[in-house]
DNA sequence: CGCCATAATGTTAGCCACTAACATTATGGA
DNA sequence: TCCATAATGTTAGTGGCTAACATTATGGCG
């Protein structure tokens, strides 16, 4: 109490030590082998707790806040380009803009989830708010929605391919990854 | 008993009246809101009978055997294609031959899961088999396992929220939905 | 037709994710 | 220091799902 720095408040703490436990947990022994009411104790507080700060145990993992950055980068791509061609583009500028510093706590959730059947789904679903951002961007600027709808959700699914292989590779740069991922679709466009 | 006929096995008559109980059902009031006890009962059961046909509630409306139909489909591209490329050839051509007479169970199934949020990424986990299937298809006619991958998921994304669109569409042919979908991927290549 | 191995189903008990309603304690600013 | 309020705890319950064991039904065989 001494300490004149900001102290994180009690909100903060017990969300970094839900987060730390939970991480350190899952790859020790496993997601499905992991109870919530092991992590909420690991943290020093109740089952109840954990389930204040995270809808279900599977978004401990998963809270991707990219949404903003995504649509800003596709907004930006010329709106001539075809959806599809449009939407790849755009998630390619927004991950090489992406801080490299950044990527090691990325790496730890994401490697958990590729390697956990039951989350690939769980992970797809996550994206459910990211894809309808896009959708949104690509109808706004003059696309049908049905066409929206199955760009973003085939562009999102090779980020997530991507995702996946670059969890695994460990040398690898992440903006690297997503490069390689949406070569495979953008194939002579 | 007098009947001459072939007479369905007791299993056969089970997992009719389960499946037939469950669409019933989430059609009426909704998937979460329909209970595996309540199907059971609907179907003259108990709850455990219910998990000896199906591993988990959702396995009731996801069961496509599609996967041999498909990777054949695939393998008869020309090689020279880029493998994203050949896999939706592939996935086009196989979809275009289904018949037409087996949509309407189709329809009712996609329908409940493209209208229920917690379905939409038990599809995605569903395609985990097709997905693989593809990818080996493509590996072993000698695409790099990354590549195949990165293929694989974009385009099936591709096809699911082709199925998503024509499920609701009431008016529209399975065959012409899928093609939509896929030419939205396949620009100019 | 009746016997019987075996398939199909039922019972009970329990784990885990998750929720609701209400009670308690801790925090940090006035 | 006090106190409104944020943070946490307690209890009780639902629904999906599993395991171990008990019971009943089926249908081919003698």
């Amino acid at each position: 109490m001494t300490d004149t720095r900001q102290r994180p408040s009690k909100r903060e703490r017990t969300l970094a030590a839900l987060v730390e436990a939970g991480l350190e947990l899952f790859e020790r022994q496993g997601y499905e082998q992991t109870t919530v009411a092991e992590i909420a104790r690991a943290a020093g507080v109740t089952e109840m707790t954990f389930f204040r700060y995270f809808p279900a145990k599977e978004h401990l993992l998963l809270d991707d806040p990219y949404d903003p950055v995504l649509t800003a980068a596709i907004a930006e791509q010329p709106r001539d380009l075809q959806p599809f061609v449009r939407a790849a583009r755009g998630i390619r500028a927004a991950w090489r803009a992406l801080p490299e510093p950044e990527t090691p706590v990325i790496r730890r959730r994401v490697r958990i989830a590729a390697n956990t059947p039951s989350l690939r789904g769980a992970v797809w679903r996550s994206t459910g708010n990211t894809e309808q951002a896009i959708i949104e961007q690509l109808v706004a600027d003059g696309a049908s929605p049905d066409v929206a709808r199955v760009a973003a959700a085939s562009v999102l699914a090779a980020l997530v391919a991507g995702l996946f292989m670059w969890a695994d590779e460990e040398r690898s740069t992440l903006a690297d990854a997503i490069e390689r991922a949406l070569d495979v679709i953008e194939v002579a466009a």
